[in-house]
DNA sequence: CAACGTTAAATTGTCGACAATTAAATAACA
DNA sequence: TGTTATTTAATTGTCGACAATTTAACGTTG
């Protein structure tokens, strides 16, 4: 955690609202602050050690990213999904990242494919080492998701998925997470999505895309009905 | 703008600072503060007559949402978009308006859909009488994507859409509306989406609105490159 | 003892002051 | 006259204090 790594001569000139504002971002992210969770300023003011102005500066930024949600006089809590909510992202998903392929197709550079199919390759390794854990293929397959949406040379797409929906699903990524004979299955997409960009086939390239999302939805949402019939 | 008429028991339980963010995103959408423009914190603080603070944390709001674009110790400006982020934005629209066209057919009510009907209704009055004024056309244009992206009850794509995309397309719509023939087949291809989705067709209801989109993208990036075309 | 009203504590909202940094204006020099 | 230093002004960043509101704790009363 600690910056001195990075040995920079330009000497922080970002702003305290700035670096907090990205603290609370990947405390939120990872988890260590849940879902739900009441933000207090006078509580995150002393952790962080500043004052409560350029805290609330951050708060108000999350704010607009939908990261936090705030209740006049009341306070702010960190946003919580509904099992609807969940659902939903994965349409917005297939639609967004289904344009991301088909730009992908068009727009990837011939390194950037190569690269894709290098990462692939090494998650084939990890995943026969480690069968069934999810926890890993996830972030891989966030990876992977994560480049072709670079890929598609698209701003408003990448600032839309990268910079605000990505956080959601990475903040439920355990709900998020596909049942054991899913894996296996999802490389298989993986490959034939890259095979598709590769040969510049745009409409290939979309529908696979949007067949994998709509098939770990199908997936998730059976999970989530079969755990919420247990607990009612 | 006085709230006098709003006879609210509920006292004015607001903000400062949500009332400024309010005021400043339409001040921006509504081309009063144009893209670009520095945004100074003094100067915007006399004019709405509060203290620095709440101001600041409205602009940090807005930067969420990416309205704005903040510099650390020199300043922030309202965001301008170059012609490929403006073309970008049509791809994403194609992406998510075609998405929530398809859920727009699974879930809408026949109230909805017949209320969606007479809004059309209107269109076609008044842009028989005023022809070829393709300011109101558009703001029209906007209210029958907003209706049928509500009509997906997506609370996603709602919010990415309607609190995001929508706000760019405002604030450039004069860049963004058609040339004078498309109004007549815009509107007849409004008609068939209408139709589509009254038939509970969500592929036909996705794909119309995609080639919708897709059309209106041609046409303006044609318009767009003309016009760079003349001063370089 | 449950429900209500009152008081006390904590939290949020707003402001003005001061420090730090950048931008502008002026002066010095080739 | 044009260009670089230096000083000045303006703007941004940070803080602590106080007011307003909500939450909690407490005691009262039926």
């Amino acid at each position: 955690m600690s910056d001195v790594q990075y040995a920079y001569e330009e000497a922080e000139t970002r702003t305290l609202a700035d670096r907090v504002f990205e603290q609370i971002q990947t405390a939120i992210v990872k988890g260590d602050i849940p879902p739900g969770s009441k933000i207090t300023e006078p509580g995150l003011a002393k952790e962080y050690g500043i004052s409560r102005g350029p805290l609330r500066e951050a708060i108000r930024r999350l704010e607009g990213r939908r990261l936090i949600k705030r209740i006049p006089h009341v306070g702010a809590r960190v946003v919580s999904l509904s099992f609807e909510e969940l659902l939903d992202i994965y349409d917005v998903r297939e639609a967004m990242e289904g344009m991301a392929c088909r730009l992908a197709a068009r727009n990837m550079t011939a390194e950037e494919i190569e690269s894709l199919r290098a990462l692939l390759a090494r998650h084939e390794e990890t995943s026969e080492l480690q069968e069934g854990v999810a926890y890993y293929q996830k972030e891989g397959d966030l990876d992977f998701h994560f480049r072709i949406v670079l890929g598609s040379k698209n701003e408003k797409l990448t600032e839309l998925l990268c910079g605000e929906l990505y956080h959601l699903v990475r903040m439920y990524r355990y709900q998020f997470s596909a049942s054991s004979s899913r894996p296996k299955r999802a490389f298989e997409e993986h490959h034939r999505i890259v095979d598709a960009i590769e040969q510049r086939d745009e409409e290939l390239a979309e529908m696979l895309m949007r067949r994998h999302i709509s098939a770990s939805r199908k997936n998730v949402e059976q999970r989530l009905r079969e755990s919420q019939a247990e607990q009612p």
